[in-house]
DNA sequence: CGGAATCCTCTTCGATACTG
DNA sequence: CAGTATCGAAGAGGATTCCG
């Protein structure tokens, strides 16, 4: 099943052997946002090609990180979901995030870019700061990309869709958010889309602030 | 440089592209230990091909993730490094591989080992629990490999070679030091060859206790 | 001898076309 | 919509050779 291991009796080697293909840890960057369909997964992944991504998808299932289900009815559709040990990456997929996005450029020139990728950054920041207070959800839509966080003690998470309660809304184009997101910006000096409290919305930014094209934070374990 | 980039304009997807090539994050893991020469790494790594090997460590430096330097006089040879970019890849590689590890089959059946490698999981299984307590220095010489673990309230740090002063000193072949890793045997029921505190080694294995092939220990960020 | 560059074969990737 | 089949191009792996 794996042709090419390392074959090296080390946790790295596996976890490697596993995930270390093209395309893969992206893959679970996806899923990590909810489950999702092929057709979804292959319009969010520009250049992935078909036969890769149900290779991957074989691959990520045979060792039990990607599970295939079947939404309730009526929707009816199969989908592609992380398992437990597959959520167990999400740290790990933030991590790297955040490391990468450290040593990334401003400018995207040519590549594109998903508000959800940000957002997935800036729940790891958050949760590397952590969120003290009451549970507050906070719901963007970014050039029609609908997504939200929920912030609380015990973790930060985020989804696509739409929440059903959210304590802010905020709707902006994705540079705006970028903006925001490193703090280039702050809700009070834009004029923005924004419904509820500016200052519950200041708050979780400060606490999911992403740093982009910076020498180095301390990063902790 | 990299003429398979992902192209996106996201952390993982700049980290991945960085990073995710075949034997990269190895090359970062051997360097954890320290300073290594070119054939010190090839040797490490069976199978990577000194082509490979070489085109891996050019496109490190250029991303400045690894630096070539020159061990002082008289020794006075060619080594790579981990910048400081690299030394933060730390937490991640050492998550990365705790992951894999509760994946991981118990046999080896041909696959290679290191102390070394149980030794960076361990590492890592220390820094989420924690050390509580006076820095402590352990060496282990294990089938002729030498390493030496130094827990600190501060951190938990691994290094080839000897330390000056060791609390305690540990000598065994590497089917004992994996099974006194995973807690299989202790300090007191082996005939080890043991200086120093068996109470100190014991408290030691206890915060970097491995766990192989098992489900699930609750991975927190 | 350590530190690579070269050559050659095999596998994998990526794009397009095709099928249930 | 959800994949499978095909094929040229790029990358991996091994041996050998070159350079200092």
């Amino acid at each position: 099943m794996t042709p090419r291991a390392y074959g090296q009796f080390c946790g790295l080697a596996h976890a490697l052997d596993l995930l270390g293909e093209r395309w893969t840890l992206l893959i679970v960057r996806e899923l990590i946002l909810g489950p999702r369909r092929y057709g979804e997964l292959l319009a969010a992944l520009p250049g992935i090609g078909t036969n890769l991504l149900a290779d991957r998808l074989k691959a990520l299932e045979a060792n039990g990180i990607v599970q295939r289900s079947t939404l309730p009815p009526p929707a009816s559709v199969a989908v592609y979901e992380l398992t437990e040990s597959g959520e167990e990456l999400l740290p790990l997929v933030g991590g790297l995030a955040l490391w990468g996005l450290r040593l990334l450029d401003e400018q995207p020139e040519g590549e594109t870019a998903r508000a959800s990728w940000m957002a997935l950054c800036m729940m790891a920041a958050g949760r590397r700061r952590g969120w003290r207070g009451a549970e507050t959800t906070i719901a963007v839509t970014v050039d029609g990309e609908r997504l939200w966080f929920c912030l609380a003690e015990d973790g930060i998470t985020i989804s696509e869709g739409q929440p059903r309660d959210a304590d802010v809304r905020l709707t902006c184009d994705r540079r705006t958010f970028l903006a925001l997101a490193t703090g280039e910006l702050t809700p009070d000096d834009a004029r923005l889309e924004i419904e509820g409290s500016r200052r519950t919305l200041q708050r979780a930014l400060t606490v999911m602030r992403l740093t982009i094209g910076e020498p180095a934070m301390h990063l902790s374990l």
